[in-house]
DNA sequence: GTCTATACGAAGATAGAC
DNA sequence: GTCTATCTTCGTATAGAC
């Protein structure tokens, strides 16, 4: 074994650890300063190295925000895993998004830069995304159906897809306004089940 | 009177057109070539004046989307003002909405930045509407239900965040795959009234 | 592999001439 | 009302040090 990527010893481990703190020093940069003054130069002094170097590690500044928010979209997912109700499922994810808005805001900015032309990796990942978290709550709804011997009353996909339209659009309330409540709004869908 | 802004004589006739015909143009340039190229000497260069002169006409390049926004979308509320029915209503502007993609991302793109830190202009403008919108869907459920002899079974206000939340939801989704159906999908919510 | 220094072009914005 | 010149900052690319 060569000392690649995961070596414990070997010249890429500091890499490895510059990479993981670019990711975790650019959501507080994002935090504290706000998406558009989130620039490689300021990003860069948070950390004390050149804005060269943040190009080292990632290809642009959005691929870096888009990892940024890959990373944290998959440990929000993993931390949800023991839930298998859907309505709880989704309040709880609500819930966390809930504690941290910078998140919540980065998601929200990379959703409206892949709906441009041209951002084709965004696109990519929203449109992937969009395709299993759908796949997945229907998949979740039908089971839970059939679980309590009902058969669904409407086409499962589309509700799914409503479910995360609201949930993305009651995001964005929520962000230009606190008092809007995701976990309870996103429950009125229950009612069309 | 004096020559005031509207006067039909006077100098400031042609700054009237110019701006209108800056406002219109500018769509044009959103529409072929995205928003994000949407520069202010894009637009100048479509027009024939310089960049200098746009920002005679308004305080920055937000502040001409936001008016651009702003514009179209008083005109395609004004458009639907002959539809009393709150789902048909929805129907109507859904597909009003198909027809002009341009509008729907540039809706997109300013909701997004105005989450942002610093965007007072959008931020006000979105809260404003997100505001009058809600009122004006709750009423009109609430008369539909009323006039019909029902009660309403959930807060109204909440149907009405949860209307306007998969509207938008479901319009970025659908710039993403123009698979999705928006109005059958939120006719969905029909049912939890 | 990691990093700095530097340069380039484009962008939004401002000031002042005409 | 309009233009040109200019300022600052940005993302990105390259050359090369260690």
């Amino acid at each position: 074994m060569s000392k690649g990527q995961t070596g414990a010893r070997g010249p890429y481990v500091k890499g490895v650890q510059r990479r993981q703190e670019i990711l975790d020093r650019t959501l507080d940069v994002v935090a504290h300063r706000g998406i558009e003054a989130t620039s490689l130069r300021a990003i860069g002094e948070a950390i004390g190295i050149s804005h060269g170097t943040l190009l080292h590690y990632f290809e642009s500044r959005e691929a870096l925000l888009l990892e940024v928010l890959r990373e944290r979209d998959t440990i929000a997912q993993a931390a949800l895993s023991g839930i298998d109700q859907v309505f709880p499922w989704l309040e709880s994810g609500a819930n966390n998004n809930a504690k941290d808005p910078a998140m919540v805001a980065l998601y929200t900015t990379l959703l409206a830069t892949a709906v441009e032309a041209g951002n084709e990796s965004a696109r990519a990942f929203f449109a992937e995304r969009f395709k299993s978290v759908r796949a997945d709550l229907s998949g979740r709804l039908r089971a839970e159906l059939a679980a309590s011997g009902r058969h669904p009353e409407a086409d499962l996909d589309q509700v799914a897809s409503l479910i995360m339209a609201a949930f993305d659009g009651l995001q964005i309330q929520w962000l230009l306004d606190r008092d809007i409540d995701i976990a309870g709004t996103i429950r009125l869908i229950e009612r069309v089940l």
